[in-house]
DNA sequence: CCATTGACGTCGA
DNA sequence: GTCGACGCCAATG
């Protein structure tokens, strides 16, 4: 089937826009397998945004505290990290990634380790 | 409404 | 392999 872009924006009289989209990512970020990688451009592709795969990055910065969502598991489609090297979130990306057994050299993964299912 | 930016991707030099 | 430029689309000022 091709749902294709019908998705309207759901946006309730109120004003207040239903982010489903973003959870939508979410979701598809929570299928990544652990001890591996996916990059935006997957995710945006498996998400059903096609080519937005900036959006995948805006919706993973929207994430509010409390999630479980492995945002760490999505990185560049080169493979690189996407923050820069010493940044914060690029320390706790690495920490995570290495953890699951994912090597990070010079702020790259191996490609190897993308795959989703 | 227009301009700028951004957790990207792909192509060319 | 590294760098630069353009494209994509949405959010923000």
């Amino acid at each position: 089937m091709k749902d294709s872009s019908v998705e309207s924006k759901t946006i309730k009289p109120d004003g207040v826009v239903e982010p489903n989209k973003d959870q939508k990512i979410w979701l598809v970020v929570l299928a990544i397998p652990r001890g591996k990688v996916a990059s935006y451009g997957q995710v945006a592709a498996m998400a059903g945004l096609g080519r937005q795969a900036r959006y995948i990055g805006r919706a993973l910065g929207k994430l509010p505290q409390g999630h479980s969502v492995p945002w760490y598991r999505v990185i560049c489609s080169n493979g690189q990290i996407a923050f820069a090297p010493g940044s914060e979130r690029y320390q706790e990306q690495v920490s995570h990634l290495q953890e699951e057994g994912v090597d990070v050299v010079n702020g790259r993964v191996s490609m190897s380790r993308f795959g989703l299912s």
